[in-house]
DNA sequence: AAAATATTTGGTAATTTCGCCAAATATCAA
DNA sequence: TTGATATTTGGCGAAATTACCAAATATTTT
């Protein structure tokens, strides 16, 4: 039976919070360790606000999580495998490369 | 060393071919088998100009290939862990059903 | 060559996403 | 309570995405 639209659209919901390079660079990051905004919006460069609201999409997501102490919030990934599926995505790339080595062949 | 500014979009580019309702589902149909336009049409019920787009955007991603074969286009999957990548997709979803079972706690 | 079928391309309006600024909120320190 | 620091929220213009229609292209059949 095919997935239900319902489904369908909570798993695009999941890969467009990936779908940026910010969020994905955050992500990556966070794929090593938990950090506080402060340390990702380093990362990134942009303003304070932008980045605070990527990590709240990504929080909506699922994908991350955040807990406040102090003065501070920090995030962390939720589930590892991310780790996997870039794998998968930089699979994708170098195949890109191995068939784009030869254009004039198309 | 982080990775290069490039390298990134180059994956973003892979993960937003994949951030859309129709797209995804065409892929995970051809994850199965090959098919032509007009079967990947009549999965979405999109215009054939809308659907001709999405597999196009796909292509340039290098998520899939295609052929033409008399007055038909084939389209198939270029890498096979896309199955994989979707079990992650899917273990960030149960992950959210478990933890919003009580919301009430937070 | 003309007709028919399958697919792609160009153009456009509607919607969504993005990033900045200013202002609001929360927590700790003085 | 006041001040300072860390983060979030609201609002807005700019840029990107999406879906449709009409027209173009390519291939096979007549």
């Amino acid at each position: 039976m095919p997935i239900s639209e319902k489904r369908m659209l909570e798993r695009v919901k999941v890969i467009k919070a990936l779908a940026h390079p910010s969020r994905l660079a955050m992500v990556e990051k966070l794929a090593g360790k938990e950090c506080c905004v402060c340390e990702l919006q380093q990362l990134i460069g942009d303003d304070f606000s932008t980045v605070s609201k990527h990590l709240s999409l990504l929080k909506n997501s699922g994908l991350v999580d955040s807990d406040k102490r102090g003065v501070q919030v920090f995030y962390r990934l939720r589930v590892p495998c991310i780790t996997d599926f870039l794998d998968c995505v930089e699979k994708v790339l170098s195949e890109n490369k191995s068939s784009t080595a030869c254009k004039k062949c198309k």
